[in-house]
DNA sequence: ATCGCGAACGGACTTCGGTCCGGTTCATGG
DNA sequence: CCATGAACCGGACCGAAGTCCGTTCGCGAT
């Protein structure tokens, strides 16, 4: 039982970003405007890619030098948009926030999530969309990193790595806008369901036998 | 609590496929064939549909008539290669099949998908980077009412669609994928966490209160 | 102020998934 | 055996993502 963190092929190493030249500060800065502007007049599905960079006034080039791809655009441009919530996990107020037991935080993680998805669905959709690279994002990494520290407070005895990725497994786009959409659930009931599946994880017995 | 099971929007009404074409199902034999061929020697990722639809000897139009795109075509080819799995869900041996306790079954059944995920894991990736319409497709409803039915049974006090959301997003191909690769977590370990958390979601106290 | 270099730029180009539509083929009724 | 129309075929075509590479330009050094 409790197998060891696994840190196994490349551990996030400080890059000391050498320091951005103007023209690609402000080109960054247009760019991610325009993507905000279009996704929000037109919708996400909608903005092809061309579309940003031309609005942007900027080459096709560089914005893909710029992103890397479609997904970490729409990942960058949500990142924006809710650094709010980044550091609500981080310095807020509780039970978000740190001073209230774990159990609460993971609870109101939850619910703060659910809420992020319901607002950003189109986005969120998009980013997590290229086939698992999202996992490997710096965001994810941050979301990971705090759930895994409070399930390993709340519940010391257990596979920590792997709850959580259950935990957050369940607040995936994909299966939020399959609940949603395709069967209709509301949002009070996933967010019950998800603060039910928090107590359960919690406070099941311990190592419980077959049944 | 238990919030009524949620038939939405459209039930699956029985299709009474008018009777196929001859030529029709020689070419849709062609097509899984040559795409199971490719698949296996130059790898899913790297196989385009032009390429499939040369080595089948048929035009890419009739592809994508037979199969409508790429994730369901994905899904066909492994719908072939598991179809026993299907029905060892349904009238295999226990646990697997009826006849054991459905705690049992649900164990049985993580770590049958885990092996199943280890062995195709580029074809599942591939089926289910359609941004959820993977979750619409046949082979996954009849998985996710297989799943609803063992929750239903072993724990009738809970919001058995939720939790079957969540013991089958704990078996995602992209999850999966980045526990397996990125870090390195190993087959037994993955079968561990999922037996653990069947246990955890089955067994713990009915409503635990807050923690 | 000038120079030189490497980073940044941008748009033509490639690739690939997916659609369209004129021509062809299969199955059925006469 | 033939007429007929529905279903099917195939490849030209399209739009969008992502790459390439010759050109430009910011910026530290002289």
């Amino acid at each position: 039982m409790l197998p060891p963190v696994s840190t196994p092929i490349e551990l996030p190493v400080y890059q000391p970003h050498p320091p951005e030249r103007a023209d690609a500060a402000r080109n960054r800065r247009r760019i991610l405007a325009a993507a905000e502007r279009l996704f929000a007049e037109r919708g996400v599905a909608q903005t092809s890619m061309d579309a940003i960079a031309a609005e942007a006034g900027v080459g096709k080039g560089t914005l893909f030098r710029r992103f890397g791809d479609r997904a970490s655009l729409a990942l960058a441009v949500l990142d924006e948009k809710d650094r709010q919530f980044q550091d609500a996990l981080l310095h807020g107020p509780p039970p978000l926030g740190p001073g209230a037991p774990p159990c609460a935080r993971l609870r109101a993680f939850g619910e703060a999530m659910l809420d992020r998805l319901e607002e950003n669905l189109d986005l969120l959709l998009d980013a997590q969309t290229a086939a698992g690279n999202y996992l490997r994002s710096e965001p994810y990494s941050a979301l990971w990193l705090h759930v895994r520290l409070l399930v390993q407070q709340a519940r010391p005895d257990c596979d920590a790595d792997y709850t959580t990725d259950v935990l957050l497994g369940a607040l995936t786009a994909p299966v939020f806008a399959h609940q949603r959409k395709a069967r209709g659930m509301d949002l009070d009931r996933l967010k019950a369901g998800y603060a039910d599946l928090v107590d359960r994880l919690m406070t099941a017995p311990i190592r419980a036998g077959v049944s």
